[in-house]
DNA sequence: CTAATATATCCGTAATTCCGAATATACGAA
DNA sequence: TTCGTATATTCGGAATTACGGATATATTAG
């Protein structure tokens, strides 16, 4: 069993910035990026991609995967249903405002 | 036609606190709610209550009708379908979380 | 007009969030 | 071990947001 649940206002706050719901409709799309891409594709300082990252990893919004010396990122396969679709229901209107071209491998 | 709808980003952080979010999920069940009997659910001051249904309002997520003295809160009728969709997903579960009580009306 | 009620706004302060350079850590290769 | 790459964390300051008492405004009743 999993721990506590995300509420819906935690997940609201997390979507609630343009880097993270950035971030977050990467991971829809990719369903599993490594962190050098997600710099690459949003043109982030690497710290404020990863302090953003490590947010939504405390929310549990998603989780990571480390392979050598990258990590991986994927949403939280546990997350409940309501979270999910709301997050199908953003991605596309989300990338559409926040103009986001999918990603080119940049590493890996 | 309207003005420029709501942006994802925007819609997120105005749902990403509890007692706008509480706000939301009232006028979603109640359809149309007078902001007395918002102070009277959510036991909140009203210049508290009031300074968070302004910011609803700029942000085009609700819309207020007056009649009397009373201003009456429900939600923007021309919301898109993917904010509906969004508010509709996240009603049930808030509800639970925020432990919201149907109001009694107080006032009309 | 005045009084009363409902709601909105103002304002100073407290709390939270965000930023990014600098630094630390983790890992693989040599 | 040391070096280099990838990622995480720290830290001080800037910016934003939230709070609620006090006050202003709007409306109706008398």
């Amino acid at each position: 069993m999993a721990t506590t649940p995300i509420s819906v206002t935690k997940l609201c706050k997390c979507l609630g910035d343009d880097l993270r719901l950035s971030l977050v409709c990467l991971m829809d799309v990719e369903r599993e990026i490594c962190v050098c891409d997600l710099v690459d594709a949003l043109e982030a300082p690497q710290s404020t991609i990863s302090r953003h990252l490590a947010q939504l990893r405390q929310c549990e919004l998603v989780v990571a995967r480390r392979e050598g010396t990258w990590m991986h990122y994927r949403l939280n396969p546990e997350l409940p249903q309501w979270a999910l679709t709301v997050i199908e229901t953003l991605a596309e209107p989300a990338r559409a405002q926040l103009d986001l071209r999918a990603p080119t491998p940049v590493c890996c």
